[in-house]
DNA sequence: CTTGGCAGACGGGGACCGAGAGTGCCAGCT
DNA sequence: AGCTGGCACTCTCGGTCCCCGTCTGCCAAG
């Protein structure tokens, strides 16, 4: 398997050389720059076999050559070391972060620091409540059947969502669900509150209470299971501005902004992840946007420990840095994992 | 002054022309689109009176003109009638917008539905707080020197703030402060509860607080007066792919991209509105940031009757239908506002 | 299996040119 | 005095042509 190895190699040094000079690559310049041992002729029989594989392709006759979605897939999928951060970078990143005051500042520190440190489109996506306990329940009545519940952690974060009920309910209901509410839930960790709210109404449950505030106990219930499981469908942005270097063909800059823009592709895209160690590389076309099959997304999970509380990708063009853009992904969201559990 | 008026009338006919063709505008084509009731020759002349007063100007030699900055706020100055949305595009909006479920949900669509009607990038700031009244403050904890309020409103708004003390507060404190602001602010429209706040530790109050407490009460008073007077740092935007077509001109779109990325730049030209009603057009030079000097900002402020709660705008490049921008903002404006007033 | 050599293909860039659009100016008309 | 038609001039834009350089594929020899 030499011969399969140097081509590999060769793959390899397309790659490296098209990420830095955003031109096709022969065969010469390839030899005069990488220390490959053979002739041009060789590396262009092997650029042949690579070709037919479909791992690289030539924009036109007689040009170089460019990976394909194909060819970038392998060149991920072998990398090894990922280069690590230099301790400059790191101290950076931290000295950057740890300024931040709040939630909403963490997390826009963060998409800015890591836009800066690819040079490309960063994304991070609000976290969920996972592990915390419910400090107060807060229930603003909005009009007869919808409620307003705020719900308010130990850590500090602050979540609302509306109710929207199946009958109205007048304001002493309201009231009195308040009190139960902040009986039954107050001190628990969320899934526990959530537990105990579904109970209230369940015969035995000890507390008595009539139907309505049952029913809405059971609705906040799964309220609160949803903030749990379900992460926030917010996102934050930064860096718009580098792609435009990227892509200089106005119609699919257009694209790429607009799928942004959108930003359900993005939540589709960051919902995969399950771990908040997993690194998810999703090149060109496999990317079910059409609008994004000429860029890359390197997305990770954040959070606490095993605990997943959120994704965070950067998004560029199918030519990029990918060890690079690796390695700035996963130390931010390692710190942005620490900063939000250590609160 | 028939003279004047006339070339006046070939001012916004040049305008009308370059704004609907994207292309400098000769003399010829101009009798030919607009009744002037002249030969080309004598608006040679006009035009050439109005280059040589700076409203005009022209690419090239032996190109058609275009308008200068100075000729947009000529021409935006002395609009009249701005032509009302029709019926549909009303119904459309009204439609749109009252589907919203939550705070949230009225900006994001407030901006999309800005961005969809003008084809332009949209802007919305978060609204404040004026004239809401305190539901419950809860305060917790997150250092020993660093409080987190979080302030719930009768509309069923919420705003979080952190509060940073000059001293180390034991968690007692903490409790014994928010029963006492549970107390005194409680149901207050929050300039009172402000007052209120602040009022604790005077002499005379009536209430027996501690020297901490009283401290503590004053920040909370100012930080109330904050959330009151100084509108909330955050924007929504959308649209962002529409002015890939209005800049070709990689360079300046980047530069556009990157002020819309700042934020800063927005916020400081939204911060000039006072009243709701104002409509504040500013063109191209106009903005400070170099970046934006090729883009006019449409802006108004929306809030329930003479209440400003914030800003609202639309970017795009200089050359855009300024009548029908500013129709969109004033509608979409005026939507807003309702919908968070009636809440 | 590798290498050097060679012919062939093809895009990019520069030079050239003509068409078209637009201007400025002037003389004449009202 | 102001408007108009005419005319000469300027300049950009688009198309064509052609050459140069690059890169490939193939072949025969090591």
């Amino acid at each position: 398997m030499r011969a399969d190895d140097r081509r590999f190699r060769v793959l390899r040094a397309i790659v490296a050389d098209y990420v830095a000079t955003q031109e096709p690559v022969g065969s010469k310049t390839l030899v005069d720059r990488h220390q490959l041992g053979v002739s041009s002729a060789t590396v262009r029989n092997d650029m042949a076999v690579l070709e037919e594989e479909g791992y690289i392709t030539q924009p036109h006759t007689s040009a170089g050559r460019i990976p394909t979605d194909k060819g970038y897939r392998l060149f991920v999928d072998r990398l090894t070391k990922v280069k690590p951060l230099s301790a400059g970078e790191r101290n950076a990143i931290e000295g950057f972060l740890s300024k931040a005051v709040d939630l909403d500042d963490v997390l826009r520190r963060s998409v800015r620091l890591l836009a800066q440190l690819t040079r490309q489109v960063a994304v991070v996506q609000y976290p969920t409540l996972v592990r915390s306990a419910v400090r107060h329940i807060e229930l603003v009545g909005l009009s007869e059947t919808r409620l307003l519940a705020v719900v308010i952690t130990d850590t500090g974060r602050v979540e609302q969502r509306t109710l929207d009920l199946s009958r109205p309910v007048s304001a002493e209901q309201v009231q009195r669900l308040r009190m139960l509410v902040a009986e039954q839930a107050t001190g628990q960790r969320l899934d526990q509150a959530a537990e105990a709210l579904h109970a209230i109404g369940d015969t035995g449950s000890g507390v008595p209470v009539d139907a309505e505030s049952a029913e809405m106990a059971g609705l906040l219930g799964t309220l609160l299971e949803s903030l749990v499981e379900h992460p926030d469908e917010r996102l934050v942005l930064s860096g718009t501005s580098n792609i435009t270097g990227s892509f200089a063909d106005p119609p699919s800059l257009r694209g790429v902004l607009e799928a942004l823009d959108e930003q359900v592709t993005l939540l589709k895209l960051l919902a995969v992840l399950e771990h908040p160690e997993a690194m998810r590389v999703s090149i060109g076309q496999e990317n079910l946007d059409v609008n994004l099959s000429g860029t890359s997304l390197v997305a990770t999970g954040y959070g606490s420990g095993e605990v997943l509380m959120g994704g965070l990708a950067v998004v560029g063009p199918t030519r990029m840095d990918y060890p690079g853009t690796i390695a700035a992904v996963r130390a931010v969201a390692q710190y942005v994992g620490m900063m939000l559990s250590e609160n």
